[in-house]
DNA sequence: TCTGGGGTCCTAGGACCC
DNA sequence: TCTGGGGTCCTAGGACCC
């Protein structure tokens, strides 16, 4: 029978938090964002104080304060090399395990025994990735992934499935289906969720219910894929998650922002670095280059200023030094012209708030005279392609393979050192676009300084 | 004053081709 | 005055995920 497991990890940042706080367990945590501003992740405690995803800090802090939570700045090297040892253990129970994301991978456990075993099965990777790593896990088996997500939310949510809820049969799977509420679904977001409440379909068991037709003609093919998975027809299909089709490296500035052009382009030209560091590991190459900057989302009383740019080179390249020369210049080239930009034209971003395309108006260069306050910026490489078979250009001027010898040994050296220990002259030597993390806790696994030592008496 | 940072897929419509 | 038919590719925008 096929058979797939999800295990997911129970509010991930704040376990690994806790993992080295574990004074802090049954107590109030929360995880702030970049540049500490806003809450993304938060404790069982810190949810019933009812703090929500993407609460501004700044808006939640004197209850936080007066709820005694305890506040981390968010420590990406510290998940990622906990996120590695949680996958090390899941990989030793599956003969294929597809990571999903940082805190949660789908497990073949297709053919491995009757509802009993495989029910115990999943209560032992539960507890053993708890025992080995601190992390709690929830693990959710069935025959489709959506069907596994819901069973690992009902693990999470009730501590008598120790770990793991097996839905294999039909009557399990409509009783929970009756249980689950719709906008729940792996896959049903708050737009199809409205839909579907606007047509009294509030459970996962309403929709399961309705005709295929039917939710052919209302949406699009992805959710048809959804409604067939709740009814038990695996049809969700992960490709290789880690070979990325686009990379993006992008930060919001702290305090008011950048005005400086000889800043924003040492951030530009790290955004620029990161993304092409990215690109080698994945031993990949890019040809699609993009660079955008803007002023703040939420302020009203300053005019807002968008700038993007993209260019596509003639040969796709891995070289930190072509890409970043790339996106400075265009952002020199966006800087100077920006007083030219048409108002109405705001370019399509991955910001995740509308924008009021009304208030975009002239930038740098104005004719009032003041540098914008940029808020944000980044980098984007696109059109990515396999490293092992690059087009040539007949009119190339590069060097390929030479470039190619000094591109390993600046990794090589990179890897050894830490990160930047060789970079580009254009990204500075130090971080002149500074990142606020007031609550940040130490590198307890991966740097030899914040190992914590235990003293036998 | 202070509001994250990544990704994916699907679709409609326009450009362009014969 | 009358203004085809069929196809592909690209892109912006919308939806979703963590």
């Amino acid at each position: 029978m096929q058979l797939f497991a999800v295990a997911d990890c129970n509010n991930f940042y704040c376990s690994c938090e806790r993992v080295f706080h574990p004074e802090l367990v049954g107590k109030p945590v929360v995880v702030l964002s970049n540049n500490d501003g806003c809450v993304i992740a938060r404790s069982e405690e810190a949810k019933k104080l009812g703090l929500k995803m993407g609460d501004p800090f700044f808006q939640v802090r004197e209850l936080l304060e007066r709820e005694r939570v305890a506040v981390f700045s968010s420590n990406y090297t510290l998940y990622g090399s906990m996120s590695g040892r949680v996958m090390s253990l899941l990989s030793q129970y599956t003969p294929t395990l597809d990571v999903y994301s940082i805190d949660e991978a789908f497990l073949d456990l297709s053919d491995m025994g009757d509802s009993s075993y495989i029910k115990r099965y999943g209560e032992q990777i539960a507890s053993r990735v708890h025992k080995a790593t601190g992390i709690p896990i929830s693990v959710g088996i069935a025959p489709t992934k959506t069907l596994a997500k819901m069973g690992s939310k009902f693990a999470k949510k009730y501590k008598g499935y120790r770990g793991c809820c097996l839905i294999d049969t039909d009557e399990r799977r409509w009783k929970a289906l009756e249980l689950f509420p719709v906008e729940d679904v792996w896959g049903i977001g708050r737009r199809i969720a409205k839909q579907l409440a606007y047509y009294g379909i509030t459970t996962a068991a309403d929709f399961a219910r309705q005709k295929e037709s039917w939710v052919r003609g209302k949406f699009n093919v992805t959710t048809v894929r959804t409604w067939k998975e709740l009814n038990g027809e695996s049809c969700i299909v992960l490709d290789d998650m880690s070979q990325k089709k686009s990379i993006c490296t992008s930060r919001s500035f702290s305090g008011q922002g950048i005005s400086d052009l000889g800043i924003l382009e040492e951030a530009v030209a790290n955004f620029a670095a990161r993304c092409a560091s990215k690109l080698r590991r994945q031993h990949s190459c890019c040809q699609g280059i993009t660079m955008f900057a803007y002023t703040s989302l939420f302020r009203e009383d300053v005019p807002p200023c968008f700038l993007q740019q993209s260019v596509q080179l003639s040969v796709p390249t891995q070289d930190t030094a072509e890409i970043v020369r790339a996106a400075v210049e265009m952002l020199h080239e966006r800087f100077s012209s920006a007083s030219q930009m048409p108002s109405a034209s705001v370019p399509h971003l991955p910001w995740r708030k509308k924008v009021d395309n009304s208030r975009v108006e002239a930038g740098a260069g104005s004719t009032t005279g003041y540098a914008p306050l940029f808020k944000k910026a980044g980098v984007i490489i696109w059109n990515i392609t396999s490293a092992r078979v690059v087009q040539q250009d007949l009119f190339d001027t590069v060097d390929r393979s030479k470039q190619k010898a000094l591109l390993e040994a600046v990794d090589e050296i990179n890897r050894r050192n830490g990160h930047d220990t060789v970079r580009i002259a254009t990204q500075g030597t130090d971080v002149r676009f500074g990142l606020q993390h007031e609550y940040l806790s130490h590198q307890y696994t991966t740097n030899i300084d914040d190992v914590i030592v235990a003293k036998i008496k």
